[in-house]
DNA sequence: CCGTTATGGATAGTGACACTCGCCGCTATC
DNA sequence: GATAGCGGCGAGTGTCACTATCCATAACGG
């Protein structure tokens, strides 16, 4: 396969896989001639993922090219690839010192170990957790992390059984640690749109019993 | 108060204060002269709540600008309000034509329908449920949809519970759809992170017995 | 009273990002 | 042997979230 029918399978513009090779998220094709090169299967497969990771998972493409090298690296212990991904998607933010980040970083620590979770409060879903936190305080809806916390963790947990499950029966040690890049990321795009989903019908059914047919208008649907 | 010490109050630069009422996310303060305005709390507050979204929720600058229309829009039904933001995260995506993408839609009405979700098919979220579906299909992780799909949507409706008493509990109407704002996006990176903690300690006890101590290497700490 | 600093308002510039274009010389294909 | 496609490269594009500069005026300190 030459670089046309790569782009007319996945979609992506011929200029764009080039742009990719060149970023090095996507390896060149095998050369050939000196201007000539065969992709195969491989390619394809790197090529969607790079593009569910961009555009549904909503990392950048520097992110994406250190998480593929991760995946590309055996040696990698699974858990340890579970911590990346977040300063991708989250700002390089780099530890904030005002009141409510030390006091939202105390409340993840005591969650962490009421919990028993084995995970080191300086890890980044834990900072990510605690700059939330700290954010909801400085918005002064602090009283919500009282309110859902514990619940939240609850099905967090619920969730990150199933997914380890899953990943766990995925069979061999090479696609496993994309089955967790895959998993999470988008499973974060699925989970994220199950809730959002959860709440209108909730909402609904609450509050307006006015049926809902919000695609009758453009009025939120167009971007820009 | 003057918009240096608003600026010092928040820790945003001046100069980026007058480009959020430039963009219309911050209304101006009243003027008490022709070149000089007073700000107050409520400027405060939605400084805080804009960098919120902006840092936490990672919504882009005209997402949040219709955010917080809605916000101040009294009229505003609730669960109207539910559905909008997922385009400021997810790109402008404008509904794809392959198979995998109809396949997706399919499974989400079906999900929609079985779970008696009052949800229109075509609501933004049903939508990024289904881009999410077909990209995992794509990298051909079709397979963890039907493992964790359902198991998700439970999860999803216990948060949405959660979520939705805290903000029936949360007194007058006016603020009621501001805490619908803050929940959705901000407990959506809250719920992400936790996620993830509980990916890392789940993974851990499973996995690598040997501790994990993520801190004591700068290896992935750092951004870029 | 006056020099310094801060302010509102406007315009222009910046750096990061994710592409996108154009060019060159070569190659595959009809 | 014309035409289309190719690899590789450098440069250009549009968007985004600021950031910098400028001006005339206002507040503030001595």
């Amino acid at each position: 396969m030459r670089i046309g029918e790569l782009s007319r399978r996945t979609g992506v513009p011929v200029a764009t896989i080039k742009y990719y090779v060149r970023e090095g998220l996507l390896p060149a094709g095998r050369l050939t001639s000196p201007n000539q090169a065969a992709y195969d299967d491989t390619h394809e497969h790197r090529l969607r993922l790079i593009r569910a990771l961009l555009d549904v998972g909503g990392l950048s493409v520097s992110s994406i090219r250190d998480v593929l090298e991760a995946v590309d690296d055996r040696t990698q212990p699974v858990h340890e690839v579970l911590g990346w991904a977040a300063k991708g998607i989250l700002g390089p933010a780099g530890v904030a010192a005002d009141p409510a980040a030390a006091a939202a970083r105390d409340r993840v620590a005591g969650l962490i170990e009421r919990r028993g979770w084995q995970v080191a409060p300086e890890s980044p879903p834990a900072e990510a957790l605690a700059e939330a936190l700290a954010a909801l305080d400085r918005v002064g809806h602090g009283v919500f992390v009282d309110a859902v916390l514990e619940d939240y963790a609850d099905a967090a947990e619920d969730v990150a059984r199933v997914d380890l499950e899953y990943v766990g029966r995925h069979g061999s040690v090479e696609d496993m640690v994309e089955s967790v890049v895959v998993g999470t990321v988008l499973g974060e795009a699925v989970l994220a749109a199950l809730r959002r989903l959860a709440h209108v019908h909730a909402s609904a059914r609450r509050y307006g019993a006015a049926a809902v047919p919000p695609a009758a208008d453009g009025s939120g649907a167009h971007s820009s």
